[in-house]
DNA sequence: GCTTGGCACTCCAGTGTGCCGACTGCTAAG
DNA sequence: CTTAGCAGTCGGCACACTGGAGTGCCAAGC
């Protein structure tokens, strides 16, 4: 790899165009088809002097000698930061995003696994939604329910919905007038703030003015908690399927590998994790694309990821993904995430409780 | 196919063996093979008359002239009703369903999805479940919480949990008290019904009597709608990527056929519909076996489906199903699906809301 | 000095051939 | 009815061969 070579105009054209052929016919590119589809003014031997530049310059490899070029990591990653022209969505595209935006539910989780199927729909890639995590939401009710004597729902609601709902059994007896009380006193202390700055403290704190005994108190605690969601963010997933007809996919080991790490949360969860951190704090959310081993997973080696951020509220940040091969048409998927981001914001901020 | 064909002592443990011999190893059984590792007392020549005949009643069929023989689905239906011999679940099995289910969710939803992914985890199989209707569970509680002046919370709880919850946002300033009113008379009106049995023009009723608006009105009504699910059952799958490890999916066109069932609930749902309806109104629950074209589905005709029911409360029925290749290790599926299904049950009924 | 045609070379993928092994069905004898 | 033996069938595999695509290099030309 040398980093220093300098890309004349030239050598940039050749290597915009073996990425744009290799993504659109998943076939090595050599010298001669080159030079036989794009108007270049000079002959296959020209390009194969420019072509073995740019493979001692890290930016093609040969599968294997006798064989075309295909774009290495590096390849892809100047194509895509400098020479690939962004596109807009089409306005195919954007009706059925629209459309399905109309009627989306109010649902967080819903509409992050609905935002998924669309997004897989309509780029024939595995899509990945993570929700904004509820910490960042605004307290707006909680609310303790007598259902019987032993029984009762708590239900916890937050600028994004409904955050958190449990049947919870009691070993005593409780009167509905003590459950209506509780529910007033925390909504009274609680009212206006973020989600993050409820404490389990506060909850003991109201409990105890109101000589609320420790297995309610202990009730409330748990659904606070979970409410906040510690350890596991809502994501989604849809689309795997789509992988199955992209060639590179055919070999079953790295198939496999794949669908490993989309049935688990957590490596999925994972996977965007630091975009997520990058994006808490950067001003103008933009997309952002990693190629092969930037994913840092070797199972991910010939894979690409691009994610977009939405805004959700004043603080909230969730991210929508799309995977694929690395052979992705990135253009029309940056605009796809994008497009659908900026609908799923404009819709969650539509139909937030304020 | 001659069904008047009688099996004889012999012939029943050659075909019994064929089929267990082919559902361990994936490869065509011949005559030696059978000779060799089974003690059968008579040599590969007389093996080779009683498989001709097998084959001739249509129990067994040749992929090519010079190969073993493998299970008609007609050799794996007789083999399945009359010569496999029952298990049991082991004590492994025993134990890791036992421990799932100690910690399972009070949530139906939550349990259906924890069941398939334990259900497939045991089984090496794609798991389905499909929750009982929500018709048959009976209605407990039904609170209207008011959020703000122009917004509301609307919760139903059933038998079965928290059957629906909406956010509902109106276009006049609604009060608190009128909320609580209406819930008050709702919950006295519905007490002790079943969900099948709590309609539209019950709400309607008690809407008129207190004189509520007909924007609430309309929402209450869909609540009660969305409670019942007329169109959409809970159903949850997990387990297609165990499918890869099967030699018979290795043809990617079979593969993608299935996980196009399998992503869509509707067809997913119709695959063990007809069971869950003949199940209604039997008497006994017992698992019950498809093979092959029996599933009256062409991209399924190369696969078997385990299907066991299982009780919630008085009237709700439910369905455990396993589906995998046809060459699947049927006693152990069964054991393992029943095994489940009981423990299911039991969990529901124990978090019941009484 | 860059460009170009020509040429030798490399390597994959597809095809054809022949052989091996597994299995069957048939026949004739026990 | 059972069995040993045998001829016949067929898939799978190894092997060699070939065609085609593509490269690198070189010497000549602009």
């Amino acid at each position: 790899m040398n980093d220093k070579l300098e890309l004349d105009k030239r050598k940039a054209f050749i290597l915009a165009t073996v990425v744009y052929e290799y993504i659109n016919t998943a076939e090595p590119v050599g010298s001669v088809t080159l030079t036989q589809k794009y108007n270049l003014g000079v002959s296959s031997a020209t390009i194969r002097n420019e072509m073995a530049e740019l493979e001692a310059g890290g930016y093609l490899v040969q599968p294997h000698t006798s064989a075309g070029r295909i774009p290495s990591d590096a390849g892809y990653r100047t194509y895509v930061d400098r020479l690939m022209q962004p596109e807009s969505l089409t306005k195919d595209d954007s009706r059925r995003i629209r459309d399905e935006f109309r009627e989306a539910s109010r649902e967080l989780g819903d509409v992050i696994e609905q935002t998924t199927r669309l997004l897989s729909g309509l780029s024939g890639n595995l899509a990945i939604a993570i929700a904004p995590s509820r910490d960042s939401h605004a307290f707006k009710h909680v609310q303790l329910i007598w259902l019987s004597a032993r029984t009762s729902l708590i239900v916890i609601v937050t600028s994004g919905g409904v955050a958190a709902q449990r049947v919870v059994e009691w070993s005593a007896d409780v009167a509905a007038d003590d459950l209506t009380r509780l529910s007033n006193a925390l909504n009274s202390r609680f009212g206006g703030r973020v989600m993050e700055d409820v404490g389990v403290a506060d909850v003991d704190a109201v409990c105890a003015e109101l000589h609320v005994n420790a297995q309610i108190r202990d009730a409330v605690r748990a659904a606070f908690g979970a409410s906040r969601e510690p350890g596991e963010p809502e994501i989604a997933a849809a689309g795997a399927q789509n992988l199955l007809d992209q060639p590179e996919f055919h070999d079953l080991r790295k198939l496999r590998a794949i669908l490993r790490i989309v049935e688990e949360q957590r490596t999925l969860y994972d996977l965007i994790a630091d975009e997520l951190a990058a994006e808490g704090s950067a001003t103008d959310p933009a997309p952002h694309v990693r190629i092969g081993h930037e994913l840092r997973a070797d199972e991910l080696s010939e894979c690409s990821v691009v994610t977009v951020p939405y805004r959700f509220g004043d603080r909230g940040v969730g991210m929508l993904a799309i995977l694929g091969p690395r052979r992705m048409p990135y253009g029309r998927l940056i605009a796809l995430a994008s497009g659908t981001a900026r609908s799923l914001g404009d819709h969650l901020n539509d139909v937030e409780i304020r």
